[in-house]
DNA sequence: CTTGGCACTCGCAGAGTTTGAGTGCCAGCA
DNA sequence: TGCTGGCACTCAAACTCTGCGAGTGCCAAG
């Protein structure tokens, strides 16, 4: 028993010292900036054993040794708790996204703020629709036979469509429809609305009928289009600097990161509210990424979640400074849509 | 005369060399490739000619000539034109452009198109307001004291502010108030509208004039904040793998393109309409970005010029191509938008 | 002004060498 | 059974050395 958490130590030791030093760790460097209690020699039987599971790996023979993707699971799994922020670290937080004038600055502040903290990639969802109610409805005549449809949330998102009429459609014929729609769908979760929408021309004089069809289509699609594709924002690009080979490492990064799809996937499935996810190397979806983990939360207002936020960086990361620092974001941005 | 003529050829030869094979040309290579006309020595002395005068360099004794930002400048401007686009070239560019449903989608389609096309960093700006005029005013209760103002612009732009109203306000004063604002302003471009806003709250009842004054503000707000920091799309920074060195060009132009003001700065002033605009190395705003060339064009419905598009990339870049095509994307999406 | 010839320079690539960190294994000891 | 010191071995990285060849500048002749 005494030995299996000695070995655990070990494995530790190296994740830690190989984090901060980019470089193989060997037993010898590892006694002496550890307190481990026991000689290289012992070190190297308990490394031994810690290669054969599949832990950690050597880059060459005689090379220290490296962790494997299982390796770090285990470290991130059991070896590590995270880190509570420091008061300064909170109130840095606190003072940074304080100051933002609506949703989309709530985001735009966050991939930054993210980005400094952990000097990563940072990914941040715009919150989906999809548990938001429909606060206003707005046609406006664009020409005789166009419209613009304003869907207004109560998250204060603004999405827009422009519909093409069959036929033309006068003013208080306009009015009466952006009456109507607004009366059935006004106040109602967007997951209802599309349904009330599907049967909404139905519910009209039989004149309105053709227009009510197509406008209530449009919206439709504006629902539910941005719940799917719903956009991110990326920041902290830069830091890439710091990973490895370019055509390797980088290239495919870059552009999974202008690919919000590939993104969305990337982010992946977060738990609720406050859960810290990590997705290491080849645990993630895309084979080219292989080298190249996520740290990823969920947030939204409530307890729910209705977006993520994370950072993408090397496997070989800090992992409990990061994921204190996802964490801590991911709170502050749900007090903070709490809040409005 | 003859003699300056064939210097110039020299120096174009050169260029397009260098361009295409990224390695310091030499006057034999040089003589082999291009119908000159000359044997390599005398190529040697215009080289030697156009050394002195500061158009090429070398990068030690011993290996061939490369252009300077001087030399590239020659060339660009007296030693090239630009090549026009095949019929494929543009029917791409069109089937490319052509699905757009809005101004955003069309943006964001050409940084796309663009980046593909040049396989470079591709920047659009997204059109400013300055000369579009306002359609609709749109003012939706969302607590009693507060509203939420949404700008509906002839592009088809939709911006939106929030309202902390200092009292409450009726639904019917709402509309009264959302009709007046609309009378006031809607037609008018917006930097007339804004003159106009500075003394609508005089025009109003005196029980809506508070109201009236910070509805007009938040409008304001929303015209001229958007007109100033107008965003940009950017696209195909993978292509930057075949730039240099990380530290010293990829790194400082990374963390140009996501400080979008930066950003703006770097696209600049652009001439009228379907001009192209070459700012190479040095001679753009940024000691950072000493090895990096902005290739950009206006562009805008009519013959105005409203946004700026372009792409950034090396110095060492095929100047004709790439102007080319900056050139036909501009003129396109100019064509788009007056359609629209 | 052009050209062929010639001596010179110097970066680059390949081969050989050295260094040292790190390993595995083993025999002895608690 | 587990820990330790010792020892032989491995091998990537760093360094040195060398020859090659592309490319130059200069010069004298056409």
């Amino acid at each position: 028993m005494v030995v299996e958490d000695r070995r655990l130590a070990v494995l530790r030791a190296i994740v830690e010292d190989y984090v901060s030093t980019e470089e193989p760790v060997g037993s010898k460097a590892l006694v002496e900036r550890h307190q481990l209690g026991v000689s290289p020699a012992t070190v190297r039987n308990d490394m031994a054993v810690l290669e054969d599971e599949g832990f950690i790996t050597q880059p060459h023979t005689s090379a220290g040794r490296v962790p494997t993707d299982k390796g770090y699971r285990l470290f991130v799994d059991r070896l590590t708790q995270v880190k509570p922020m420091s008061a300064a670290e909170r109130r840095a937080i606190a003072s940074f996204l304080d100051g933002a004038v609506d949703v989309d600055d709530v985001v735009q502040r966050s991939v930054r703020l993210l980005s400094q903290l952990t000097r990563q990639v940072a990914v941040v969802q715009y919150p989906t629709l999809s548990n938001s109610t429909v606060r206003h409805v707005e046609l406006v005549s664009v020409t005789p036979t166009r419209l613009l449809a304003v869907l207004i949330l109560s998250t204060g998102r603004v999405e827009q469509r422009l519909v093409e009429l069959e036929g033309e459609l006068a003013d208080d014929e306009l009015s009466e429809l952006r009456g109507s729609l607004n009366g059935a769908v006004a106040g109602e979760q967007i997951s209802d609305a599309v349904t009330t929408l599907g049967e909404f021309h139905a519910t009209v004089r039989p004149e309105l009928a053709s227009a009510a069809r197509t406008a209530a289509v449009a919206v439709r699609e504006a629902m539910s289009d941005h719940r799917s594709d719903a956009r991110v924002a990326v920041g902290g690009t830069a830091n890439l600097s710091r990973f490895g080979e370019f055509d390797t490492t980088i290239r495919p990064l870059l552009e999974a990161l202008e690919e919000h799809v590939v993104l969305l996937k990337l982010l992946g499935e977060t738990g609720s509210d406050g859960l810290v996810t990590v997705r290491i190397g080849h645990e993630g979806p895309f084979q080219n990424l292989a080298t190249t983990s996520v740290v990823a939360a969920g947030y939204g207002p409530g307890e729910q979640s209705i977006a993520s936020l994370g950072i993408v960086g090397p496997t070989r990361m800090d992992y409990p400074a990061t994921m204190a620092s996802v964490r801590a974001v991911a709170r502050y941005v749900s007090r903070i849509l709490d809040e409005a």
